[in-house]
DNA sequence: GACATATTGATAACGATTATCATTATCACA
DNA sequence: TGTGATAATGATAATCGTTATCAATATGTC
């Protein structure tokens, strides 16, 4: 695949039109979205570094950002900032939207969709005369396994990626 | 009203046992205490300190963020970061829960909660045994100012502040 | 007033991200 | 296959919001 990169200013966040063009390719910018891809998701920028460095040992952590950047543009990827503040990415375009079922205990994510709430964030909006163009909820607090009760350890064996 | 610093490095969310204590008082903290309730609300510490510095010109924007994270920490206010990953502030305690609508455009805040989009949460967590401690849900898109329609125009002069 | 100590503000430090810029890699084409 | 244009890269400086440090100051108690 052909990735380039996107040098704007603009947010990370996935653009309709992309001014990505086709003009070189270079192992580098692959190795970020292999990471992307075939790693576990929800991964900082400094965790894709160190990933992909052992694929490509001598990539910098600016090319990364600026993969990470091209990436999102295009829509291949996904940003998203959790309450600490520090930038997470997931692959995206080829998957469906996905609420966060943050940990604060171990930090784990866990992703679900719940189409009753997508649709009322809508009815919501509307109320407000408000145009959505994109929406972010995070739930806070303990995964099954670090509550650790019965059901919880119950739902845990599920193991569910995304669950309605 | 006494108002005393929680030094403590802990990450600024609301907190039930507070070991804030009545010591000293002080005419910084509660100028930033007064800015956070009389102001417009979801300002930046910045933003705050600006504020702040009118009413007490040789404040430092340190005694402002110690001030914010007391605050916090007290349950008198509540912090949220939204995409572009800069803090913003607004009273608590003695306000209901609410959610954002967050206008691209403008840049406005509007306050808004969803009883039915609330309850659905505990649902979604319960599905997968997880116990929520607290949400987050963020719209964003255009206010309905920003949008022009004559439907969004509507909303806007009942200029509701928290609408169910 | 004198003391203990809580609070303050200037400023250094910090961490994540972005900008700069000289060097290197890639492509189109002769 | 060589060559020139330029896209891509990586080391590093810069930026920005926030936190830590620390000497100076303010406050409460006796
Ligand atoms: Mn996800
Ligand atoms: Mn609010
Ligand atoms: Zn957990
Ligand atoms: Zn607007």
């Amino acid at each position: 695949m052909i990735i380039v990169i996107n040098m704007s200013k603009k947010p990370l966040t996935a653009r309709k039109n992309c001014d990505c063009r086709a003009t070189r390719r270079g192992a580098r910018r692959e190795a970020v979205l292999d990471v992307l891809t075939s790693g576990p998701g929800h991964l900082s920028a400094e965790e894709i570094y160190r990933a992909a460095r052992k694929r490509v040992p001598k990539i910098g952590i600016a090319t990364v950002y600026r993969a990470l950047r091209c990436l999102c543009s295009c829509g291949k990827a996904a940003e998203f900032i959790p309450a600490d503040g520090v930038a997470r990415y997931e692959p995206a375009g080829s998957r469906a939207h996905h609420d966060h079922l943050i940990c604060t205990s171990c930090g784990s994510f866990l992703e679900a969709v719940d189409p009753e709430i997508e649709r009322l964030q809508g009815r919501l909006a509307a109320r407000h005369g408000f145009r959505i163009s994109s929406h972010k909820l995070e739930i806070y607090g303990l995964c099954a396994g670090c509550a650790g009760t019965g059901a919880a350890r119950g739902a845990l064996r599920r193991r569910a990626r995304i669950v309605e």
